[in-house]
DNA sequence: CACGCGGTCTACCACTTGGTAGAGAGACAG
DNA sequence: CTGTCTCTCTACCAAGTGGTAGACCGCGTG
């Protein structure tokens, strides 16, 4: 049990992170997440030398993980001919299993486009082009809808899954405050595959 | 012809509404405000007592503007049976109508989700569960396939809305870089239309 | 022992932030 | 003319920002 091996670098990227998708770039100060890792700020800006090199790590490690996930949800979507709805289970999954990713990425799109444009092309348009072309051929096979817009139904699927998971709270709220929020989330999820889901096959 | 009518406080609510969308809340100050405007600090500060204050407005007018058009929204909606389709064309274009509307509501529930569940409660759910109920009545007639999950259904449909509005840079960049950027839009609209509409409805 | 080296600290810097004090300008009423 | 009311300004404030200088400390190596 490595109980203490992770050095500063990381515990700093990682309250980073936390902070960042929490409360945004520009509404976290160094001192901030100085002060959650326990050390000063100048140790901290001693690892990263700028905010704004912290905040590149923090989305390249983002970035990372995404891009260490790919061939495993790719494989999802290959092993059957009626698959495709767990490439929607693994999307969730990526960005449930932490939450920060999806507030994250939001945030990051809404304050930087420009700078996420190449990011997005990098990271995102491989995976989008070779699931495409597996609907493609969902198509030719007379599985799936004919007028379906291949990428730009990919990343409509994309977006709604960042979009639902970055607001959890909102969703609860409007969708039945009185019940619990666990299985409110779990319900609108399964509404989520269901709308993927039944915009793409046939009958 | 009221071409010097607009009083102060107007232009100022104007000005933050576009910078509080494009850089966020803690991304902008209230001298770059007061400069866009063209008036000092000060004077700003006569206006609107505080930053959040002006928040406040800014968030007011907003919810003001969706307020005054839901009426339109929902008479799109009932006027034929299979028109829940102008439902989708109408959120559409009161986000387009102004961009940074999704914007700014994007903004709004990352930075506090839990001040943003009471106004969603009060401005969004009311319509929510009347274009639910019309829902409900679809499928009673066997028009609309029976697994929907109404207001889940409705949810996601605004939020995948509001989120595409608001990262229209993102679609160019991972659809097709190469076409120019109305088009691409048109046509990613055109899927997400279609998204909403084939998850709906029987064959 | 002496030395360098990675990592941490205190003290400090210039600058920006949201917000205040108080004076002045113009319009209008008595 | 005098007063008052609305609006605007310049000057200022305390607090916080990202970032730097430089001392210190413990470690392994010669």
């Amino acid at each position: 049990m490595d109980t203490e091996r992770a050095p500063s670098a990381t515990l700093i990227c990682e309250a980073a992170t936390r902070l960042f998708a929490r409360q945004g770039f520009d509404g976290t100060s160094l001192q901030a997440i100085a002060a959650q890792v326990g050390i000063s700020k100048p140790t901290l800006l001693y690892h990263y030398p700028s905010k704004d090199a912290l905040r590149a790590a923090v989305l390249e490690n983002l970035f990372a993980h995404w891009r260490r996930m790919v061939p495993q949800l790719l494989e999802a979507v290959t092993s059957g001919h009626a698959r495709f709805e767990a490439l929607t289970n693994e999307l969730i999954r990526f960005f449930r299993e932490d939450p920060d990713r999806a507030l994250l990425l939001m945030r990051e799109l809404l304050d930087r486009p420009a700078h996420m444009r190449e990011q997005v092309i990098d990271n995102l348009r491989p995976w989008l082009r070779v699931v495409a072309e597996y609907i493609r051929t969902g198509k030719r096979i007379g599985q799936i809808r004919e007028d379906v817009d291949e990428e730009s139904y990919l990343l409509h699927v994309v977006t709604l899954t960042i979009a639902t998971l970055s607001n959890t709270g909102l969703v609860h709220a409007a969708l039945a405050p009185e019940r619990t929020p666990e299985s409110v989330e779990e319900r609108h999820l399964a509404e989520l595959r269901r709308f993927a889901k039944a915009a793409l096959f046939r009958e």
